[in-house]
DNA sequence: ACAAAAGTGTTTAACCTACACCCATGT
DNA sequence: ACATGGGTGTAGGTTAAACACTTTTGT
């Protein structure tokens, strides 16, 4: 094993995808419309690819691992405490995948962030619907398309859906949720069997009260754990039992 | 963004756990007893933690990304031609995983051998049932219990079985393979029809001659591709239609 | 004939989708 | 009363686990 060789300089960066599912325009703030899966991004200021858009992130620290640096990176960005999941995704190390030097290898991850919560962001940051994302920077766009199958995928197998609801809900908000999330639409009768079924929710007991043109009010529900939790670990081949 | 920032040397390293599904003794070579899952180790020779057993690897190389490193890293231990599938796991980034300096983030792999292949191998070098692991050294111990998790669940709805199967095979041995991995029994009848159903499997038409003590003469399927294919995506919530 | 190995068919159960229908509230 | 939105019941389809039964071969 040849592992003292010289090497070039090599920054590891953390890189983010935080999704939050918005509303994207007046009539839809005011409740009509659909909310939309929104991905965090900044405006490059300078060169390289200045004007594009980045995922937010940078370089690891020596005393600290991957999940403290996308933590301590995103807190330039957005109010870290409004984010209620975090998890790793893949790598990617390409020599060329930046202009360089240095080589630069990035670890992605996956964020989530209620629906609910409104942080503040800096000038230069901005939330952008999925469906039409801007000029990304280079290979940003594949992170994030990348971390858009992920989250879709894990919507379906486990309970990562508690990231992108706010504490306590009603079925037609968390049906939203997920049609934004997966871009197809979500029978609500359903989604509340299933994730029953699977012990994801439980109802609180409480209910809300009815919009401005009546309607029967809607019973509330919670995720019963904050942590990411496997749910229907086997499609098939099932252990005997 | 402080991207600048002075930092100390810091080595990434590709870790691969490849696995095999493999006979350990006489008697179940000669057909009897059950073929096991194993992975392969080499013990070190110098220390730090001298004689405990790690995963084939080493660090990248400033012209390589990972899997060409992983892969390159591999060929010292076994001929990398028999290596079926190689597929990304996630990054160990904790400062303390390794005595250091030089820090060492390791990004790990997943690696498949089929069952016919029997590679040579270098002196410090063996396969290692997983159900009987020898002392690992560093976090190599939760890497590989980290692969086999993977592995087992993507035999599930994933045809990456390809990877652990000859080129032609009957189902007996198919179910060997996937009961070796998975860690408890499988029914040959249920796992033909699931395979088939998937379009995973294809019938070949050829028929192995029977054993010695006579009985049916089985007939051989192919894996319909080699390439890492989602067979099952969604376990619920489909997409309507 | 008999044993061994492979393949087929059937029963049962779980789970999910779709959709029709019923309930609670405000105007 | 009726429009609006929420909740329940149910029928039908798909998948797969379990296991009994049949077929093909060698001795």
């Amino acid at each position: 094993m040849i592992e003292n060789m010289p090497h070039g300089s090599t920054v590891h960066e953390a890189l983010t995808a935080v999704f939050q599912v918005r509303h994207f325009n007046a009539a839809a703030a005011a409740g009509n419309g659909h909310p939309e899966l929104a991905v965090l991004l900044w405006q490059r200021a300078l060169e390289p690819q200045r004007g594009t858009w980045s995922l937010p992130g940078g370089a690891l620290r020596d005393d600290e691992d991957l999940t403290a640096s996308a933590r301590r990176q995103l807190a330039e960005k957005v109010d870290v405490r409004k984010l209620s999941h975090l998890e790793q995704l893949s790598v990617f190390s390409d020599p060329n995948r930046v202009p360089g030097p240095p080589r630069r290898i990035a670890s992605t991850f996956l964020g989530l962030v209620p629906l609910t919560a409104d942080p503040q962001l800096p000038e230069d940051t901005r939330w952008h619907p999925v469906s039409r994302l801007p000029q990304m920077s280079f290979d940003h766009g594949i992170v994030v398309d990348y971390a858009r199958t992920r989250l879709a995928a894990k919507l379906s197998y486990t309970n990562i859906a508690f990231g992108l609801s706010p504490a306590e809900f009603s079925m037609s908000t968390l049906r939203e949720i997920y049609c934004a999330a997966l871009g197809y639409d979500v029978d609500t009768t359903n989604l509340q069997r299933v994730l029953t079924r699977r012990k994801v929710l439980r109802p609180t007991g409480t209910t809300a009260s009815p919009g401005p043109y009546g309607g029967r009010p809607a019973a509330l529900y919670r995720f019963t754990d904050t942590e990411l939790r496997v749910t229907d670990e086997f499609a098939a081949l099932r252990p005997p039992g």
